[in-house]
DNA sequence: ATCTATTAATAATC
DNA sequence: TGATTATTAATAGAT
């Protein structure tokens, strides 16, 4: 029915598709709602569109529920038993897995320990070890490029104050005031040093002698 | 569509309804195939005669309770029961949870740290540091009994000896014959050390210099 | 069930 | 999108 006969396989226009899809969606819908009115029957029609929109007909006085319960009743297929099922098997196994990873962190923190062989002891500080040292690794990463950051927003302060300096003698000369001004002695690098201490939170906290026994 | 046109009203002849259901039950089922092959589109349909005979179709790749449960997901109505709404909810918790547990064991093992801030860095490290310490805590007290189970097992194995030495001396004595055994010279613990040894997996790797900078 | 006159659905086009 | 229309598809009623 329509200007040419087409063949029942999938519309690969996307565009073409969903206009097909809407008209025969309309379709359908009418005629899930006809034979349920004409036939006295009992439909429940659910559509997603490949776009992922949906649409849906029950026929009156009957929930999808109560459909789908004479369904399961009929077929003998369990619909919500069989994900409750599905529902408490992956609870189950997420729990267990939730408590390995529960007394692993335990473990990691120093706690719970009585239950380990020596061998577990030692993978234990094994692990913690590198850890350690990969933390290490990071925060010295970080404070090299905070260093480097303070570092050059101190030469553009060295800068400023070079020319702060130039501009006042300039000043000076143009008065034939030999006043002389001292500015606090910047030398390069003042500046962002007192910067870095009053954004330090902390201690260097350095410690590279972890593997002085091994 | 027919010799004549139809109202869209209950067929109050049981006969043509049953007739008409099995005809229009074609029509739509195959309508239903076609929408999904063409569309690439997700169906459900279901339906029951009013005889109470049932029918459904199921696009391919997609069983009805992925639909149901897209359906729930969609309109955001619930096809079952107060139960499984607790399930959802625990599951989607406990993943969570999980998540987040996985989260922290990474980055106690030092990896994935390049979100934390310094703040961040500065807690793991601490973390790491208590963590090992207790470790090493553990591991010494356990070779402590070690240790200790080790030398009475050996003040056990000295006394067996002296009871044996003091035995074969008499034995001597009533054969009348001097004979003297070496019995290898065992000395208090001689015997417990090298048992120590055999047993020892590991260097003793007791570290507890990590404060050294704090 | 099968047939077929008729209506309904819709593919192509605008 | 929305409307039009030439065609095909579905089916009501008859057999």
């Amino acid at each position: 029915m329509g200007r040419g006969k087409i063949e029942i396989k999938k519309i690969e226009n996307a565009s073409n598709r969903q206009v097909t899809f809407s008209k025969r969606k309309q379709g359908i819908l009418k005629k899930a709602k006809e034979i349920s009115v004409l036939c006295d029957a009992k439909v429940s029609l659910i559509l997603f569109s490949s776009a992922g929109k949906m649409y849906e007909y029950s026929s009156p006085s009957t929930s999808l529920q109560n459909i789908l319960a004479k369904y399961q009743s009929t077929s003998g297929k369990k619909l919500w038993d069989a994900r409750h099922e599905y529902l408490n098997q992956e609870l189950e196994r997420i729990r267990k897995e939730n408590e390995n990873m529960d007394i692993e962190l335990r473990h990691l923190r120093g706690e719970d320990l009585s239950s380990l062989s020596v061998v577990d002891l030692r993978n234990l500080e094994d692990s913690l070890q590198i850890g350690y040292e990969n933390v290490i690794l990071k925060k010295t990463q970080w404070m090299y490029n905070e260093l480097e950051r303070l570092k050059q927003s101190g030469d553009a302060i060295d800068e400023e104050n070079r020319r702060l300096r130039f501009i006042l003698k300039q000043q000076d000369a143009a008065l034939c005031n030999p006043t002389e001004f001292d500015l606090g002695g910047n030398k390069k690098g003042k500046g962002s040093s007192s910067q870095l201490a009053a954004m330090q939170p902390f201690g260097f906290h350095v410690q590279h002698n972890l593997h002085n026994n091994k």
